[in-house]
DNA sequence: ATACCATGAACAG
DNA sequence: TGTTCCTGGTATC
């Protein structure tokens, strides 16, 4: 399941597969089909992460975003073109080097230049990008009511966090997720930004996400289980004190917290 | 075979 | 705030 690193990830693994060679793009699923037809063949110019969304920029203009949402996905394939599993694939780009599928994407869309900056222009700056700037988000953090459990889902604030990381870094801040954002202090708001940054980067490291960092935040001896990746997201009880871990919904979504690690 | 759930977000009202 | 859309792995019958 997606967050940002998923697709700065997918920039990484395809921008070799098909940037500066001329792509073959189809909808076998068919409800991509009359916008492949205006793409089939460009070259693609560059691929490019921003927060969640992915855009694609093709020789005669034309960009397509994709936003994976809660189901979406992306298989690579080198060399020889694979069958169409089950139809579903949305859509097909190939390369004389391999071939990129789509399937389930939240957003699939062909536009210009000017729908990307628009869509661009509506994120909070995203902690993997070079040209990000941190005190934008800050600030946005601390102009804001609502919960900082809330605030740190809101792509206009920061962009690429989802739901693991946003329990992951509170927790790690020890900051109880319903305490307004503007009663953070600078510091915490800094430092959000700053392990949101680094847990961002380690899931592009490693294709999937573990929060769990000993030599950030030391586990207790014997805590920690085989295959355990995170502090508190989805778990029954906390990894550091073991206590019953919470759950509030926020941001329209449930947010898991250790009440004794993060009291309110 | 079917149900349900999930790391998302737009939209209606 | 609730509904809707997208897929697939796992649980349940």
């Amino acid at each position: 399941m997606p967050e940002g690193h998923v697709t700065h990830r997918a920039v990484r693994d395809h921008s070799p597969l098909l940037v500066g060679l001329p792509v073959s793009v189809s909808s076998p699923q068919g409800r991509f089909a009359d916008e492949a037809r205006m793409i089939d063949g460009q070259v693609l110019q560059r691929l490019e992460a921003y927060g969640k969304h992915m855009f694609a920029h093709w020789a005669n203009g034309f960009v397509v975003e994709v936003h994976l949402g809660l189901f979406g996905r992306f298989r690579v394939h080198r060399g020889e073109v694979p069958p169409d599993p089950v139809g579903q694939v949305r859509m097909r780009l190939v390369s004389a080097r391999g071939t990129i599928d789509l399937a389930g994407p939240n957003v699939c869309r062909l536009g210009s230049v000017a729908d990307r900056d628009a869509v661009v222009a509506r994120l909070g700056p995203d902690p993997l990008r070079r040209d990000a700037r941190p005190e934008v988000a800050i600030e946005r953090m601390g102009r804001s009511a609502q919960p900082i459990g809330a605030v740190l889902l809101d792509q206009r604030v920061i962009a690429g966090v989802g739901n693991v990381f946003r329990a992951e870094a509170l927790f790690v801040h020890g900051i109880h997720p319903a305490l307004p954002a503007r009663d953070c202090t600078a510091e915490q708001r800094a430092a959000l930004w700053s392990t949101l940054a680094t847990m961002l980067r380690n899931g592009v490291r490693d294709r999937r996400i573990v929060t769990i960092d000993r030599t950030r935040f030391p586990v207790p001896r014997g805590s920690a289980r085989r295959g355990d990746t995170t502090y508190v997201y989805h778990r029954t009880e906390c990894l550091i004190c073991a206590g019953e871990v919470a759950r509030l919904t926020l941001g329209g979504r449930d947010c898991w917290y250790c009440p004794t690690c993060q009291p309110g």
